[in-house]
DNA sequence: CATGAATGAGTATTCATTCAT
DNA sequence: TATGAATGAATACTCATTCAT
């Protein structure tokens, strides 16, 4: 009796988003280059076969993460957040708690930071992060809650902090963080 | 003694420092794993073999780069800098001029910054920078120029920052950058 | 005596015949090494699993369809013909009707004399096609309808071409293919 | 001092010669699936990595091979011969004794016709080779020599017989070979 | 029996390193 | 020294075969 083509479909699913989910911590900390599929597929725990049948090759299943790298980093969230009728202080500090407490409990999401950063660095990306980080910053600066200045490089100032702890945290686990608030205080006056 | 024996050393010393030199861009880009011998030795305009005359292997060449990426990225500098009798927002200043100036300027400081950085992240270098850094930052706290906050992680955002756009511009060559003043705001007190 | 239990073997019987028959085409146009068992698999429309219930392996499939080469390419019509009370040129004329019509309506017939060919010329077929022509060019080489000379040779002649317009009807569906007329001649004494 | 640019074109010349010489009994014999690299490469007597130096892979080195097949197969003696001011009889007479003598002490002629054929079969190969052929059986006609018939068929009957004996003689060396005028009575009229 | 996802041994390809020139 | 062709161990990828469903 053939296995029914919906428990197959659910099969393939699950097998690709175990691929992918945890290759995304491997190639973040090593890199494309750096990983081996043979590790890959050992730290996984499948066999190299299985990756090659979901993807065609070690470079689309890495395309194929560094294009969700947006998601896994939150990018939804914080559209979602940037949209709240909420003063820009406060989208600030939730944004602010959801990141450091983030990258301190979930690993994915620091490699996430750390793929699409990247690939931002290297222009593949858009630039959806920085722009809805702008938005919150013009906001705040109307309301007189954020420091004056560029928005974009006020922008810059914030993720490139947070990139370093991203990676920061990838090498070393358990590694001291930054508060919620200093993290706040790169884009909030003074009180 | 033989003048041309002189002559031979001075010539191995151009030749391991032209290797060295043309190296760190290639390592800071694509990492040790993403550089390939053969791409290197074109790149540098050598043979293959050359290389090994050299250095033992890839690894000691990307070691020995390492291990002068601080002084690449200005380490020395940084530590006479912070020695000179000067108030603590002047040393910050220059050292952020100097440090925009040469990522404008020098795509070696760049790749001595990312270099430098990964390597702190990886616990492999000592914090010479950090620790420089958070001197000066105590000095100015005292000094009542820079901002109130604990000194490791205010050296922290500084350097997470210089990070990004040194990143930054070794992908997109003529990056916009930020100004010493952007820079140096993020330490210092809003006057 | 349980009557599913025959309908089941006819089952089996028929699935059988079918991955033979299948595959034989695919063995010929691309050989053992070039035959993909997920190709053939889904060329006959079954799983590649399904193959393997009734074949211990493709190599096991591949001699089961070489061994039957020579009857798909008709030895046993062959044989019937020759031992008939006709005259050679008769059986000749009949044989090259039979060969030239099977090359032209049946793509099976085309890849049992290829297979078979091919296996005779690595030395693991019996030569029974080329005795029972040789007897034949022998009785018409009495009668003096067949040119004279080396039957053996003139075996080979013949089967030589047979072999050529096999093999390009394999891999060009409906090929220019020579007349039945052409093909006897090569052994008849013009007139 | 570095090698001269001439002698390592040399080198590269030769090894490449030396590759593709070695390669086209083994790809004749096994098809292109059937090579392994491994097995080619200790054939050949070199390293499995230095055929890469040489062609970007597998496939190109097998397409490489089988587009020079003409030339193995002896295209263009074949050329030349048709050209001289000679009757068609003694052309046919010529080229058959090349071809037999070729088949005879020539493993790479044999390998040649048989991928050439191949390739013809195939669709790939212009058919030079039958077009000559075709040539020469024309002229053969007005000069009563050869006998009357399609000159398109009267070459593939030519060529299949030919295209017969170089298979066998790949994978039986020492087959027994017809004789030059046995090949030459395919087109010659009886005397 | 039939399925097709998973396996892992086998094969192609790459790349750090060597060595004859 | 400097070269770059050659090497072969390491790595990516394939495919015959198995097995849980």
């Amino acid at each position: 009796m053939p296995k029914s083509q919906e428990r197959c479909q659910e099969i393939r699913e699950e097998t690709k988003n175990l691929i992918i989910k945890k290759s995304i911590l491997f190639f973040a900390r090593n890199g494309f280059a750096g990983t081996k599929i043979s590790d890959l597929s050992k730290h996984i725990g499948i066999a190299q076969g299985t990756i090659y049948i979901y993807f065609k090759s070690k470079e689309e299943l890495y395309d194929e993460i560094f294009a969700i790298s947006d998601k896994i980093a939150g990018n939804d969230k914080l559209t979602m957040l940037s949209g709240l009728p909420l003063p820009a202080e406060q989208k600030i500090r939730k944004m602010s708690d959801y990141i450091i407490k983030s990258l301190k409990d979930d690993e994915m999401f620091a490699a996430g930071i750390a793929l699409y950063t990247q690939r931002l660095l290297e222009g593949e990306a858009d630039q959806s992060f920085y722009m809805t980080t702008e938005k919150i910053i013009k906001q705040g600066q109307k309301e007189g809650s954020v420091v004056s200045g560029n928005s974009r490089k006020l922008s810059e100032f914030y993720w490139g902090v947070v990139y370093l702890y991203a990676v920061k945290s990838l090498y070393t686990s358990g590694s001291v963080m930054i508060s919620s608030s200093d993290l706040s205080r790169i884009l909030l006056e003074d009180k």
